[in-house]
DNA sequence: ATATCGATTCGATATACATCAATATGTATC
DNA sequence: GATACATATTGATGTATATCGAATCGATAT
């Protein structure tokens, strides 16, 4: 499932793949860490992963398990640049869900 | 922690009580059976408790358990109308929620 | 008051998830 | 290829959550 519609929360009938699928997106942002990190780099534009264990203040290895939840559920977008990997918001998504919930 | 600010999530800094907040909310949400009972109420206006076990294929247990997340999060709100649970959408907690997304 | 019916809470269980230390993988540079 | 550094994966552990059956609470009617 990978296709939600506007408005489908409040006023149409809700499916349940749509509400699996609306599920696994919303949870994938339901976490403190994770809204910290897509809060950094949406107001940063991009940022490295290099900075985030420190700015969230978790081991390397769970900011990485958080970063990979989120590219997963299309939240964010990895780009690797050398060894470093450096990571967006896919906007567009974002907005998709907003719309389904509002 | 009860106050969210429009954009937030997007273009200004999330502190770590709004988003633990915003995390707690989005928990409440981001479950599918949750989500068709918010569905199901919002389409219907208001909807008896009475329905959803069925709606949903779940216990009563279960269904009540869903209700009391959703009320604690601020999403429905309960009237008791005699020995019936009648539950409605708290649309205006629903658009803060959203407006911090989008 | 008590019997009935809806809803909540309690107790138990199984599954999911967050976290970290250790290890592996990948990407340069020498 | 060997070394160094950034990131991902694995394995283990503790905590949270979804679920249900049973017991309890609340409200109504008899």
């Amino acid at each position: 499932m990978e296709t939600l519609h506007r408005h489908q929360l409040l006023s149409s009938t809700l499916s349940d793949a749509d509400a699996n699928e609306l599920a696994r997106v919303l949870k994938a942002l339901a976490d403190p860490v994770r809204l910290k990190l897509v809060n950094v780099i949406a107001t940063s534009g991009e940022a490295c992963a290099c900075d985030f264990p420190d700015l969230v203040d978790k081991t390397q290895a769970t900011v990485s398990h958080h970063l990979k939840q989120l590219v997963q559920a299309g939240i964010l977008e990895r780009e690797q640049r050398g060894k470093w990997a450096w990571f967006r918001v896919n906007a567009d998504h974002l907005s998709e869900i907003c719309a389904v919930i509002c």
